[in-house]
Parts: structure tokens; sequence; C-alpha cells
DNA sequence: ATGTAATTGATTATCATTCTCAATTATATT
DNA sequence: AATATAATTGAGAATGATAATCAATTACAT
């Protein structure tokens, strides 16, 4: 997965910017992180390295990671924000689970066309958008159901 | 609109909750605005009818207004929670002008139907979502053009 | 090797939201 | 109407994620 790393020092050597070592632990890590992940999580990634970087550190080089094309904001879950790697890989939304957590991926060409649709009507030039569905995963179904049921007999 | 308080003591009856002066001062001050809003807005709308009611009240009764149908989170605009009216009104998404800051209404049927589909796919049960797309208003479009152009010189 | 602007870590600041707690109040009951 | 009691309030402190400061360090073009 050195393409990450490649990709940010082509980045950084056009915008006339540092690849320091920091930066190149800040990637390292991100590589190695698979799913959503926040700040802090890069920060601890590097620790259970050995290495270390400042939190300060971190949260300048996220939007240097946003702009360079290597990861983007994706929910809003409450408190931190949370973001994935999006280098050479599909657009897609979330379902995220009120009882668990858990985050299902879907992607949808359909919607993103009435999407682009909508937009058009309304003269709006698409940049970016978030379509995040709250609800029950399907493990959580059957405890959502017994609950349910408690809460009406009581 | 008188609706809104009577449903609001409706729904603290049910809880046995108090109908507070400082609650009622908060529907009257949301009755009031017309579009989103924030914890702050509300705050500030009681201010100009020469009232007062402290912020941390004005916090503590903002579930209570969700929970009783009045409103709704509505986007996840970086710092601030903003919300804004939904009873008896209907569900729609929102644009957000990166520019201006313009917020365009719409809703779409479809986009809804496909939702459910998704969500049935995936043996998911939905409750609520967001969709936010980002990107640039007509009035916006201009300016973002002779921009571009620029950059693309310099 | 040098110069210089970029970067870092440590710390402090910010800012929305939540919490604490003693004092007050709404409402049901007498 | 007086009483009892649990809910509510305001003021301020606490929280927690993220941003800003600033002196010391470092990457890198020349
Ligand atoms: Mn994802
Ligand atoms: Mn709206
Ligand atoms: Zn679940
Ligand atoms: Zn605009």
């Amino acid at each position: 997965m050195a393409i990450y790393e490649e990709q940010f020092k082509y980045f950084l050597k056009e915008k006339r910017l540092k690849y320091t070592k920091e930066r190149k632990k800040i990637i390292k890590a991100i590589t190695v992180i698979q799913k959503h992940f926040a700040a802090e999580d890069i920060h601890q990634q590097i620790r259970k390295q050995k290495s270390r970087v400042s939190l300060a550190t971190v949260y300048r080089t996220i939007p240097l990671l946003i702009d360079s094309g290597l990861i983007t904001e994706t929910l809003y879950r409450g408190e931190k924000v949370v973001y994935e790697k999006i280098y050479n890989k599909p657009h897609h939304d979330h379902m995220v689970c009120l009882s668990c957590g858990k985050i299902i991926e879907f992607s949808n060409e359909n919607v993103e066309k009435l999407q682009e649709d909508i937009c058009h009507k309304h003269f709006f030039i698409p940049v970016e958008h978030y379509l995040e569905i709250k609800g029950y995963c399907q493990e959580c179904r059957d405890k959502l159901k017994s609950k349910t049921k408690n809460e009406l007999n009581s």
C-alpha cells in the first residue's frame, strides 16, 4: 500500500510542503487502519507501532489528507468526525445501527442519478453529498422487537 | 400557531412533566422562528421578546421538543446542531451552498422509495435519514466560474 | 553548508453542549 | 388553601473535540 505514501508525497511536493517523519507515520498508520476512523484513532495506531506524533499534528495533517484525495469525512456520529480512505475506492453511503453502532456501506446508481436530476432542477452544482440512514441492523432487530413488546405491556 | 403549544402541553402531561413558564417561552419562540435554527437562536428569539430563559434550559428542552415530534435535527454544519420544525410538515432533504450557506429544501418520492428498497435488501429497519448535498447555488455559480478560470490561468 | 519558510510539540484557547447543585416551582393530594 | 414532593431552574463549572499560539526544530532548494 505504498501507493498512499506515493500519492501523499506527490501532493506535498506540488504544494511545496515538506514530507516530514510525522506525516510519514500518519499515512503509514492510515494504510493499516481498515475502516472508519477518527483523529484519535490515527494517534492510537501510531502508538501501537511504538512510535508517537502529537495529536495536534494529527489534526493538522487531516486537511492535507483530505485535499490530497486520500480520505474524506464520512459520518457525523454525534461527537467526533469520522473519516475513511477513498483513494481508488468507489463512492458509497452509509447505514448506521442505532443499537450496536454497526456501519453498513451501500452504493446505488439510481440514488446518485436522482440526486443529479434534483440538483439540475434547482440549478444547483453538487460537489459532494452524505446520505446516512439510521435504523436497526438485522442482528439488533430481534432485541428491538422484544423490547418494544415489553414497553407495550408495561 | 397555538397548535405547537397544545401539542407540547399534551406531551408533557402524558410524561407527567411540568408545563413551566420557561417551556412556554421556548415553544412560543419556536413558533416565531421560521426556518432552520440552533439552540442559540431560540435563546436569542426569547431575548428579542424582552424575556429570558437560561441557555441551559434551552438545551434541556430540546430533547423534549424532539420527543414530542415538534422539531428534528436537520443538518450537521460542522459546529452547531441545526433543528427545524416538523410538526405537520412533510419530510424533506437539503442542499447547502458551500459559498453563501443558503439551504435549499427538496423532497423526492423516488429517492425515498429507493432507500426503502436498499434497506430491505440489507435487512435494515430504517428509522430516519439525512441526505445532504453540498455544492453551489445558482447565484454563486457565476462567482465560482470566474474564480475557477483565474485559478486555471495562474 | 546555508538560509528560510514550513513544521512540530506542548500548551492554552475555543466553543458547543452537558453536568452539578442549591433554590424554586408546578401539580396532585389533602 | 395549605402541604408534600418530585420536577425544574439558573449559574456556573466541567467536558471534550478541535483549533490556535509560539518558540524550537527541521526539510529542502540553492
Ligand atoms: Mn464507508
Ligand atoms: Mn429543512
Ligand atoms: Zn445493530
Ligand atoms: Zn450560494
